[in-house]
DNA sequence: ACGATCTTCCAAAGCGCTTTGGCTGGACCC
DNA sequence: GGGTCCAGCCAAAGCGCTTTGGAAGATCGT
């Protein structure tokens, strides 16, 4: 069904039903009613493109998820940013549009989507410090909004991020107020911005606790299990093995717990881990006391504000930069506790 | 820059710069080549929704992730399936929709995405046994594949799948053969297609062994870390526990084996687990003997099948249904062992 | 030299919508 | 009764592309 039938069917004008489908007011009560009617009936809804070509917008948002190509690992924190970002879009008539993408071919992708004109906005994921998406981004003149930050770039334009700093500070401050000296850090891929904000969130409160950094006990890496079980592994191992592990995903803290149980060590009680938890909904249990301890910050709930801000954007002519920076929250939970008496 | 600027500098008509850059043999080789080479320079790309309206199809492929609301969780391999499935989008130009919607809106959604031909095609996620949608999409006329299957579903529909009743009754065989006779199963949501598959070959294998199926060993429900460790936890807990664990998801299983280590049990040694391995890039280490022995299957090959097979369907003017069964392979990690002797 | 045949290009229609600008007829005012 | 105003409707243009159906000029055969 599409409006040319449905006018005729009514007897008006094309004008006229599409006026009344979209609120204008010079249209009659009676009429407005008769063609509401006769579109729930025949369950019309107007063409997309039609629509967006004739209104200039395509009500549509580009989400770019880029896979490097060499370890070709999706991060799986992206189906609940997205499932958060949904929701917004499923309230506002948005649509998604998504495309995988190996991180060689992004530049052109985002070209495309800003020629093709098949979104109004994109959101950015995964920045690295030194970003050059955001300067691509601005001269094409496309809306976008970044979940997370870009380090590097000095201009102004509009985020969503944690407090990743601050949250990897209290952690280690958390861990040290324990009586914890030797903590080790297993961190996310260093060129990665939100990796680069925790690492110095973690050595801000070591050089506060008048504690060495040792690079020893400093790992970077992609956030899988077998990750953190390798490094945790291998730094369990030193002469003089850290006490407690600061981790930057659930994971790879599950990693981590591995490497600790394999060598007969009590998690919590030997050895202690506080890791970063993106409240991923196939991890947490509303119900029980929460396995480790955390600093928590929902990426769904993230990704409801990024799509928020973005539609924001989109829909104000003047579209100034906004930002949204989020404080996560440090909850206890059974694998944390006071540092071995020195042995 | 549009067609119109483009062909204006060019000094050509709008129709020639069309033909010329959609390769028709009615340009001259000279002529098009000054196209392409302007085309090139100015970075054209034509709008993809005038194009779309003009050509009737969309190139887009629409993908609907329900959420079920009460549980408001996206289940991981989603990212993984979707992964895949882009690959195949990108090479062949074709740009992916996803919808994110509880699953009480699902029809409505269905229906305008038929309605407003945003989509040429639409990839079925999660199906349940007696799925309702399979009929819907028939109906709509919109071409449809669906990964997984529906039992209940007489008419022909195409569909990618892993033989998950030969997956697990190929497991738990294994087990019985290295002497389990208490086998518990940690499934996935019973109404769910895939559930009732591998409950069935589990099953099967069991009577073949003559053993007796107890329900005080079989648990089903959303396949979470935590879930898996309270299924566990419960059935250890029974006067004759299960001496292995036969368990649909990764990380379920990663909630079995707390319950299994926090009870001091040695895993594949007191007690055994056989997973369902989804091969998600954030859990396997190519590197290392899994710690899991596992029916593996990789979802992202899935999407990427599933991708292509909906692809020749859309294109193909009779577009008959295809069907595609995967086997899952049998891999042998540290997990299990002979049953222990009788105690 | 002249019609037939290619080759190469183009004007215009059409895809399905929204929006502009205008038109009609009745209510209202003096 | 004539003018003004407003409510309610509509024809046509336009969004940016592809495709149809020529048309002009070059080429060829005789």
């Amino acid at each position: 069904m599409r409006l040319k039938e449905l006018s005729a069917r009514l007897g008006l004008s094309q004008t006229t039903v599409s006026r009344a489908l979209n609120g204008y007011d010079d249209v009659s009560e009676d009429t407005r009613n008769r063609v509401l009617a006769a579109a729930r009936q025949h369950n019309y809804r107007p063409d997309a493109r039609a629509r967006g070509l004739a209104m200039g917008r395509a009500r549509a948002i580009g989400h770019v998820i880029p896979t490097s190509t060499r370890h070709e690992i999706v991060n799986p924190i992206f189906a609940d940013f997205i499932a958060g970002a949904g929701e917004t879009y499923a309230r506002e008539g948005y649509e998604m549009v998504l495309s995988v993408v190996g991180d060689d071919d992004e530049a052109r992708l985002y070209r495309d989507l800003a020629a093709t004109r098949r979104v109004d906005g994109i959101i950015v994921h995964g920045p690295r410090a030194d970003d050059p998406r955001v300067a691509l981004l601005r001269e094409l003149g496309l809306p976008f909004v970044v979940h997370g930050r870009v380090s590097e770039e000095t201009g102004p334009y509009s985020w969503v991020d944690v407090n990743n700093r601050r949250a990897f500070f209290r952690a280690t401050e958390f861990l040290r107020d324990l009586g914890h000296r030797r903590i080790a850090l297993v961190n996310g891929l260093e060129f990665m911005d939100f990796a680069q904000r925790r690492r110095a969130g973690y050595l801000a409160a070591l050089a506060e606790g008048g504690i060495a950094a040792d690079p020893a006990t400093m790992a970077s890496g992609e956030m899988t299990e077998p990750y953190g079980h390798r490094a945790a592994g291998r730094m369990l191992a030193l002469e003089n093995p850290p006490t407690a592990f600061l981790v930057a995903s659930t994971i790879s803290a599950l990693g981590v717990r591995r490497a600790i149980e394999e060598r007969g060590l009590g998690l919590g009680r030997d050895v202690s881990i506080v890791t970063h938890d993106d409240a991923l909904g196939y991890f947490s249990d509303p119900d029980a006391v929460p396995v480790f301890t955390a600093t928590r910050s929902s990426v769904r709930e993230a990704g409801r504000l990024a799509a928020e801000m973005l539609l924001e954007i989109v829909e104000a002519p003047d579209g100034a930069p906004r930002q949204r920076l989020l404080e996560a929250v440090l909850t206890v939970g059974l694998s944390t506790g006071p540092a071995p008496a020195a042995g």
